[in-house]
Parts: structure tokens; sequence; C-alpha cells
DNA sequence: TCGACCATGTAACACGTTACATGATTGA
DNA sequence: TCAATCATGTAACGTGTTACATGGTCGA
């Protein structure tokens, strides 16, 4: 229950920003929601129909013949405005994550230290430009018209991303130079231990 | 496929450390991969017999008499581990994670401010508790004695969560001053935009 | 006219959680 | 003897991804 209402928390606070086709619904949800929430087509489409039966959201139809036009756009309800600040308000909590990365690195000693060690450097990688892209994010959402309302909202999230690669980065060198220093960095040798 | 063999990497890996049941393995998941992996009895036991019909783990009963005995041991073959080895070789991509606070942060212009603050203030107080944890975590794992082997790696995952909690504490710290600064802080004032 | 992109939807499958049924062992 | 904990497994359900089928529009 509390699952089921995330998709649809996500497609009314889109919709609540503008109207729009199930299209770019997943796009938008992409570019801007990107960095901590993700949906897939075959989430989106469903959940609209939900929210339409449910009267939460309605369906301006561009044009009338057959199947495939140039799309429906689709507009939040007064009921569908007070269904997501219920939503919003309901208590929800952090799902432990699973974290590829540190699945394999807690088995490290099975494989070759090289390959940690290009585990590591990528995730390294990875990091800082993901911080690079916050730091810009953030550049162009102070420039925007709207500050006064979302944007401090949007700052916020993006600052979090922010915190978090800016921590993956450091934890990153830290875990190769600890590495180095622990003497395992010469040479592959996987272990033949137990 | 990448997604089936998550949960037998964190079984095989899991007994590879030492033959268990089920039962076991799963608490120890729980405890020792608690805080970045997640595996339910509904996975566990299935992955299991899975992975026993492909001769990569061996059931050792102990007892024979029907069902509900004092459990079954479980552990690794020598193409058990070989397959972990292979899993731990392939590649791998950190799925965009999904953040439930950050999601309804985005639309915080939709409720009222105290509930938001409310969010911050409980993301701050449990960061800051995970870090002691954290921090006990790390003096546990250098007393141990299989430190020169596993315990390195084990140290890794941790100072990952330890360096996550910070920046998510930092962050949330951050955030609650960026609002109070913004103004939004005096009194619920729900939004009537639009 | 052709490819890129906009657009809609579904079906099959994979993944995961929860709840339930069942029973043994152990220590208070 | 009673509760807690160890132990096994399954069934139902919900969630989420991928691939496919289909077609419209628009600019090169």
């Amino acid at each position: 229950m509390a699952r089921t209402s995330q998709t649809q928390l996500a497609v009314l606070g889109a919709l609540s920003i503008e109207p729009m086709t199930g299209y770019r619904l997943r796009a938008e949800i992409v570019q801007t929601l990107g960095h901590f929430w993700r949906e897939s087509f075959g989430q989106v489409y469903p959940a609209l129909s939900t929210l339409e039966e449910a009267g939460l959201v309605e369906r301006e139809r561009g044009d009338e013949r057959a199947t495939g036009r140039s799309g429906n756009v689709f507009r939040l309800t007064a009921a569908g405005r007070e269904r997501l600040r219920e939503l919003l308000a309901e208590p929800f909590q952090p799902p432990t994550p699973r974290d590829p990365l540190l699945l394999r690195l807690f088995f490290g000693h099975h494989v070759d230290p090289a390959l940690v060690r290009t585990w590591l450097t990528e995730a390294l990688v990875g990091a800082e430009r993901a911080c690079e892209r916050y730091d810009e994010l953030r550049a162009e959402i102070e420039r925007e018209p709207d500050f006064a309302t979302r944007g401090v909202f949007r700052l916020l999230t993006v600052s979090a991303g922010r915190h978090a690669a800016r921590a993956r980065a450091d934890w990153a060198r830290e875990a190769l130079e600890l590495l180095e220093a622990a003497g395992g960095g010469r040479g592959p040798r996987a272990d033949r231990d137990r």
C-alpha cells in the first residue's frame, strides 16, 4: 500500500507542475527527478489509467480518431491535488538500499585485487562526474524564474545528490589508499583461503 | 539475468564464510550485510533449492525423520566457490535508487512547512545515529581475529556507510538552515499556488 | 521517403515482500 | 508448561522492467 502510492505520488506530483502526455511525463521524471527517482512506461501508463478511473486526473484527447494520435494530455483534478497533499502527508520509511558495489566489495578477498581497484576507480570517477553535474544543475536552477516557489525544494534535492556524490568520491579515494597501504596492491593474487 | 544473480551472489558469498542453515543465513545477511543489502526468507529458501539443484551448494540434513528437524546445513561446493568468483567478476551497474524523502521534498511546496521540517529533522537524527553505529562497528571489526583476510573489505563497507550517513546528516542540517533562512520557517502556511 | 522522435499500450516475466502453516528445541 | 527462538517452506500478492506492437509527426 505504501509502495503502490509511490508511483502515484510521482505521477500526481509531476502533473501538479504542468499537464502533459504520458510520454512527456515519463521523460520529465527521467530528466528532473532522475537522480533520485525512476519510473518506466510500464508503470506510468497503467498508473494514469488508474488515476483517471479514480477521478484524480483528467484525460484530454488531442484528437478523436482511432488509436495513436497526437497524444492525451493529462491534468490534475481538484481531487487529484487533494490526494497529492494526502500522500505527501503520509508517513514513509526509507527502505534499506541494495548496493551492488558494496555487496561485491564485502567478498573482495575472493577476487583479483586488480578487479577491486577497477571497481573503486570506476566508483570514484562516476562520483566525481556526478558532483560536477550537480554543480551545473544548481547554477541552472538558481537562474530559473520560478525559484521562489519550487526552486528551493529542487535545490535541496540537488544538494542531497551533491553531498552523496561527494561522500562516495571521498570514500572511494580513501578505500583505494587503504588497499594500497594494506599491501594487496601489488599484482593479481586470487586467494585460496579455507 | 543480472538481477537474478544478485540474490545468488549474496547467498553464495555468505556460505563462503561458513556453512549454515537457511534461517541463520538470512539472519547473518540482516546482521552483517544489513546496512547495504537485504534478502527475505521468501528469496533465501528458493535460492538455496535452486543452487542445490545446480550443484553449487550441498544440503546436509541434521536428522532424517519427517519435516521440521534441527535444520539443513548448507555448504558451498567447489563448483559453488567457482561460481561465486564468476559472479563477482561479472560487470554490474548501480541502479538509480528511489529516495522517498527526496521525492516528497521535491514537492515540498505543497505541504505544511512544519511537516517538511519534521522530515528533515528525522533524517538528521537517523543519520547521526547511523554514524555512531558505524563507528562502533569499525571498532569491533578492528578487534576481530580474521582482520587480515576479510576484515579490510568489511571495514570498507562500513566506511562507505559512515561516509554516506555523515553526508546525509550534513545535508539535512544545511537544508534545515536554508529553509529557516528562506523565511518558510515561521508557522504553517500551506500553499495555494496555481 | 526515411529516420528520429513522440506517443500509447500490453504481455510476459522477474523480482521481492508478507503472511501463513507447521513444528522442534530450549530455557525460564 | 509456556514463550521465545530456530527452522522450513509456500502461496498470494504487489511491484517493476523489458520487449513488443503500433502508428503519427516532422524535418532533412
